[in-house]
DNA sequence: CTGAAAGCGCTAACAC
DNA sequence: GTGTTAGCGCTTTCAG
């Protein structure tokens, strides 16, 4: 590839000035319609393709913006990024993408490596970094929305799917049903989400007036082996156990296959609901109750708020992404 | 946010010239060691990010490659994201994000926009594109790597699964076992991958000596719905069929549902089998057989074909990656 | 070892 | 309607 065509090529072609070649391109007036078409056929001709590294050099704006999620061949971020993705390909913007791998140092190498990239705004999705970290990973952006997290000690726009109002629709769904004795596979130990979603089953649980030992409540990483494993040893422990509610749906198939080990029934002999609502949830058999989660809307959502923000307009700071009971098989 | 901190600032500062501070940026000799640290303090101090942007434009590198696909949710193509992206960033490369959600103007649209962002280099997924649309886009970018198509009248970088072995594994396997009559649920007809699976289900037949029915093989798209109903058209139509073939897992889902409504028994009554292998085939009931595509590595290869080719080095133009057959319980 | 000048491709501000 | 000038933040080239 040759020397690539420039805006002077153009304004040399067409016999008019740089600045004239500018303003047909950006659909500014003062400028005839017949210099207009002449210039469209030259840039046609010639292909010319405008540098937006130049123009964002003098105008600020890159017309990018970046996204963070901790791994994209995850169904649950995957489907946010699809999400933010329309949302910026509809106003114009690309965007960057960045798998954090669960790792705080390779967070901070995206952040910082965006930050160079001079990206007119950021989604950040649940973030491992400490809040002092994270502030001062932030500074660089003056745009931003954090997914999946409650960042209390700043101003950043927030959105959040309602995680504790799901993890109650799962344990009052299961109380109407006469379960009392309601085990908890919880996910990871230090994430937001499923902090809350603990929260709503305690929450839940102590509203209905009822108990719960904290040895039914079982961390386990959310993979379905770690899962298996960790249902397993929960379900030896606590036979006694009619139901469980898991942090999400890949935890959920694991205690599905563990129960399939150990012989145990489900829904007959222990009820399970999942949450999340992933693609796999309706297909595994039996098929799961579980709670569902606008992901895609969330991307969507997160999109549309980075764009009002770029475009300097105020924003409130969190929005609550409600959740629904999807009912299915394995907790009818 | 106010203006933020440039290369002047730190010059500035530290009491040296810009080229010092450029020197020092870039790891170049010619600078003493204690100008260097004084350089390195002040940019911490001031929190100065180096602008990509403007040392884009004159070196005529962004440090970013653009990345294309269908639908980012689709778990073949998140985890050949997560492929290219890893590679990327190993080489402190960005990426942008494409979704074209199988929409030429959509595809050509995004083509252009990354071309507007003189990318370094572009990675093309399965492209739904005429030969000469394709030609006609890819001629703005230097270095490009295509997913999943030949295409033929260019010499640019292919990376494909070798979905015709793939098929032919199936059938083999499927032989093996004493099927003689072998649907085929084949996807989509304008697709190359389902193009090359198709002339693998035939060449393997007629390899053993067999022949098949035209009318045993249905299209359809690849989604759970679309081929539970068209799996449902083509086992009332052809009951005598012993086993089906299926484009990819999630069309191989739908013939599993398909079956338990006609109250027919997989794999007893019918063998299925799948292609891909994405996580959901292990979760189901029964598990699926199928071919194992690494879509990882696929994206992995991309990325480090593309980056080779950014540094100029020739490249073989085809790189067909091996599958391999999945033996689980749909056709055991 | 360090610096000054020029220029990458474009747009903002002001002439004509 | 159109052109001229200046400059965005950096690197390249050439001097010192």
């Amino acid at each position: 590839m040759s020397r690539r065509v420039t805006m002077a090529d153009v304004a040399r072609e067409a016999g008019v000035s740089l600045m004239t070649v500018s303003r047909a391109l950006n659909d500014k007036d003062g400028i005839s319609d017949a210099t207009r078409e002449r210039i469209q056929e030259v840039i046609v001709r010639l292909g010319y393709r405008p540098s937006s590294i130049a123009r964002g050099l003098v105008t600020k704006r890159t017309g990018t913006i970046g996204l963070v999620v901790p791994d994209n061949s995850n169904p649950y971020f995957s489907e946010v990024a699809r999400g933010v993705e329309h949302t910026a390909y509809a106003n114009n913007y690309s965007v960057f993408l960045c798998n954090t791998e669960e790792d705080p140092e390779r967070e901070k190498a995206v952040l910082h490596s965006l930050a160079e990239k001079y990206i007119d705004g950021l989604v950040l999705c649940s973030s491992r970094l400490t809040e002092e970290d994270l502030r001062d990973c932030l500074k660089d952006f003056s745009a931003q929305v954090l997914l999946n997290r409650l960042f209390t000690s700043s101003s950043a726009t927030m959105v959040l799917a309602h995680d504790e109002q799901g993890a109650r629709l799962a344990i009052q769904h299961l109380l109407e049903r006469g379960h009392r004795l309601i085990g908890n596979l919880a996910g990871p130990e230090r994430s937001y989400g499923g902090l809350m979603r603990v929260q709503g089953y305690a929450g839940a649980l102590y509203d209905a007036g009822l108990s719960y030992e904290p040895d039914w409540i079982q961390h386990c990483a959310p993979t379905v082996d770690a899962s298996q494993q960790a249902a397993a040893e929960l379900l030896t422990r606590h036979p006694e156990l009619t139901a469980l509610v898991c942090f999400n749906d890949l935890v959920a198939v694991g205690a599905l296959k563990a129960c399939r080990n150990l012989g145990i029934a489900v829904p007959k002999d222990l009820a399970i609901v999942g949450f999340d609502d992933i693609p796999l949830a309706s297909l595994v058999t039996p098929a799961l109750t579980t709670i569902h989660v606008q992901r895609y809307e969330m991307g969507r959502l997160a999109g549309e708020t980075l764009m009002r923000q770029i475009k300097g307009e105020k924003e409130r700071s969190v929005h609550l992404l409600p959740v629904t009971l999807m009912i299915r098989d394995s907790a009818p």
